[in-house]
DNA sequence: TCAAGATGGTCTGTTATCAAACGATTGAGT
DNA sequence: ACTCAATCGTTTGATAACAGACCATCTTGA
């Protein structure tokens, strides 16, 4: 039977186009979280509005999906579902009643705590053959490109 | 009337979860190749299989997927597309009559041409705040990422 | 030769995301 | 006071991508 053929074909895509070789990263970096199991990056969206919720206090669901990247109709379903989990409180902001103020709640704490503990393990797997200091200079270019505002 | 608070919480996730910031900065590129038309992101599927197609020669529709790392349902798409445009030819293999032998016409290889033109002013565009080493960088972090194999 | 498993391509269903439109509310200008 | 534009949250429709099942074909091993 023939081989199977090892073309390599794909590193040479990633000099010519990285934009390319980012998207794959992170379908990658979805597909390793999936495996993991929840709390990492399925869910990543819920994890990161608790987080900000405990950093800078209570939002709208408009602060939060700018500040955070995340599509404003998207932020309605995560809202959603932190509430019916108990983890954030939704009330209608006295001063502008179209807006929320959305802010977490002793129980979102807990779970953002339990959530945050995986974290670590999951970034070392994801990124597992990088050096530390490869780590930090991702973490910088990646700042630079997204210094869009 | 209050001033639209600028909180910046995103780099501070960029630096505890360059994942989470690498998905943001790969939807940030699909944005920003919509704006710029077709030819870039947009058909960047195809635009790879014909790539790819060049550069090694008549390929089956899972070596295709399996190198350029697409969906070999995603690459039933990508090749009905391309044979439609007449950009492929798409026979049976004679030697294993359940694979495809897809290859590229010469109008394919025109279409590639006029594509790849305009990839240099879009990676431009995306990376614009990127010196020259930290895109050499980049790359070099994201080839070692992707050496999963 | 034949049965069992692997492989190539396809199709269906599900999920995540975005664009666009909508009602409700707010703010600005007149 | 009144109108008009902007903003907040929501819903709907569209698209891309993946998982899983499926059939046809090939390969392996008995």
């Amino acid at each position: 039977m023939p081989t199977k053929t090892r073309l390599n074909f794909f590193p040479r895509l990633v000099m010519e186009r990285p934009d390319i070789a980012l998207c794959r990263v992170s379908t990658l970096i979805t597909r390793a979280a999936e495996l993991q199991g929840h709390a990492n990056n399925v869910g990543a969206n819920h994890h990161l509005v608790l987080k900000m919720l405990v950093n800078v206090g209570p939002c709208s669901q408009q602060t939060l999906s700018e500040e955070l990247r995340i599509d404003r109709s998207v932020m309605v379903g995560i809202a959603d579902d932190l509430q019916k989990a108990g983890y954030v409180s939704r009330e209608r902001n006295p001063d502008d009643r179209r807006a929320y103020q959305v802010d977490i709640t002793g129980a979102g704490k807990t779970a953002l705590l339990h959530a945050e503990s995986s974290v670590p393990k999951f970034l070392n797997d994801v990124f597992a053959a990088l050096t530390a200091a490869e780590r930090d200079q991702l973490t910088k270019i990646l700042a630079k490109v997204l210094e869009i505002d």
